[in-house]
DNA sequence: CACGCTTACGAAAGCGCTTACGTAAGCGCT
DNA sequence: AGCGCTTACGTAAGCGCTTTCGTAAGCGTG
């Protein structure tokens, strides 16, 4: 059992391996420089050592920080979650460290976050979330960003474009337009949103996606009775509430997330309103209780893990000339909060 | 707009202020030594030119590490989402940064883990998440942090306990006697446990405290139905299927978390057995989505978020001679899916 | 008013690592 | 043999910070 004693230096390691301090680095950091015998020797005597550098060091050095930082909206929203979740595989895999922030869907303190982020001197910043529809904060971050890169630090986003940087995008429009489709095909004509913050770039262009799929069946966008509200569960309620007094004709709600679906579904439960033969309900992501909700949630599948990882993954590679530009799938899934349309005549 | 040019670093704050760099730091570490009008200038100079320190110059250079280490389970479990959330709002507020590990529910990958994250020199380490049932793995680690806080670092837990370190923990076996009371005061006889691995502590207490309320009101224990499987979803799904294979008579099932309840729920829907009709459901933890699910679902609440609030926190003050322990409260939730056993006679 | 004592501050020594830079050895070439 | 080139390694200079130690100033005391 390795006493936990004074700690264990590189010193110790190069002096043991009968080379020098500079050897020894490079050797372990795989530069080279070092014959590959003398190299494999380090390794074996750092192994057996149990030696682990000490990152603050190392980075202080100079060397890439071995940090990777995340800033989300919400971690205990599972659709950040189970983003985070796949951003920590790789970490593991690669022996990163993650340090998680919250931006709590507030454009000013995501741009605080991401300054003391940036300041902290990880070496790869992972943005996930929508982005605003504010062009100064989304300058701001551009530019903090590009600062960030042109110091040698990588950048990834998920979810979210016009950064500048790599992206790893669901198609959020095509999902829309796949959830209009479905709901045309049930016969739905009289179709209401249960849309997040107007601010957000996701909610845009979701409802983009929905509106082009009217469109493109020959309906007008002013068929589509629109409610904004936050893009939570209790946002869902809210827009539920409004969409029932003023809308009260409608067959078919359309949340743009999966929380907002399920207060959507909490409301017209506790109206005894019936899903979906009075009204039908569609989500958007996927969380992992969609499936076990009841009615279970007709919705559109994100690979929130995969995203997570596919991020991380792609901030590890050398940065491009051009920022790449990495497309999700995206699957309807139809379950049982879905049906056609009631009869018109009531 | 703060150029990203060259990093700002304590010399220019120092020069800036005109002071030497060593009052400089005292003066931002709130160390004595350094007049108050002195430390005020200096500290309004910082904050003008937006000084952040450097992490690892401090740390390396000796100064209490600024970052907490976080073990959980797994992130995308709400349970260890709403804890994390927690953390990370007291982190936010004490300018610290959290790194989230993942341990799996493997014993000897929290072991690998926590070394790691010991090796990594982070001030303060916090493992949120039962322990387990095995004296080997649980001595390893209780030895890892023991050294650890010998050489300054600080601990805590959050959901378990035996571990010598400072502990948050729910009072699991209270919370599975108001289960049990609950259930007999409905008139049910016939329970069902399904529980999660039986190694886990939480499961172990969790189940001890649901044994204690029936023994208290002169039931046997023998007569309470306990299936074992993972504490997940999925486990709560195999559990079910096994309680209604081999136990049909069941008139309730305690589900010892609620992801597993989410699966016994989502079981009893495809078998269209009416709940609470003909079988009640029990949760525990009470994690967001428990009051959306269909029936919504009776459990014990725990204030998750608050649980890691209070962890971190206690990690912050100064270490106890013995390890402290903070209960936090407990309460039963009774929503729609527990009722009045049905009648005996079918 | 010399004495010690405290207090406020500056100079400088590292923390453990990476990385110029220097050097010696080995190689092929004329 | 002598030249320059490459390669393998060691020496030492920092990275930005905290902290020990030294010193000068301010204070009350006999």
């Amino acid at each position: 059992m390795p006493r936990p004693g004074p700690r264990l230096r590189l010193v110790d390691v190069a002096e043991r391996a009968g080379v020098s301090l500079a050897t020894a680095s490079r050797a372990l950091a795989g530069r080279e420089g070092v014959s590959e015998e003398v190299a494999r020797h380090v390794r074996q005597v750092s192994r057996e050592l149990g030696y682990v550098a000490n990152p603050y060091a190392r980075t202080l050095a100079g060397g890439a920080s071995t940090t990777v930082g995340l800033i989300v909206h919400q971690i205990d929203d599972p659709y950040f979650s189970e983003i985070a979740s796949g951003v920590l595989q790789v970490a593991a895999e690669e022996g990163l460290l993650v340090q998680i922030a919250h931006s709590g869907r507030d454009p000013e303190n995501e741009l605080r976050q991401l300054r003391h982020l940036i300041a902290q001197q990880v070496g790869i910043i992972l943005i996930a979330g929508s982005g605003y529809d504010d062009p100064r904060v989304e300058a701001e971050a551009r530019a903090e960003l590009a600062g960030f890169q042109r110091a040698g630090g990588r950048v990834a986003v998920i979810g979210r474009h016009a950064l500048g940087v790599d992206a790893v995008v669901p198609d959020n429009e095509a999902g829309g337009r796949d959830i209009g489709a479905h709901l045309l095909s049930l016969g739905h004509r009289r179709i209401a949103v249960a849309a997040g913050t107007p601010g957000l770039t996701t909610v845009a262009d979701r409802l983009a996606g929905v509106t082009a799929a009217l469109a493109a069946h020959g309906h007008s966008p002013d068929d589509l009775a629109v409610v904004h509200s936050d893009f939570t569960r209790d946002g869902g309620r809210v827009a539920t509430e409004r969409i029932l007094h003023y809308h009260p004709d409608r067959t078919a709600i359309i949340a743009l997330n999966d929380a907002m679906a399920i207060g959507v579904l909490s409301v017209l439960r506790s109206r005894r309103i019936p899903v979906p033969e009075r009204v039908s309900v569609v989500g958007f992501d996927d969380v992992s209780v969609a499936a076990d909700l009841a009615p279970s949630l007709t919705t559109v599948r994100l690979p929130m893990t995969e995203m997570g990882r596919m991020a991380l993954t792609l901030a590890l590679k050398p940065k491009a000339t051009r920022p790449r530009r990495r497309s999700t799938g995206h699957t309807l899934i139809v379950r049982d909060s879905t049906g056609p349309a009631p009869a018109p005549g009531r």
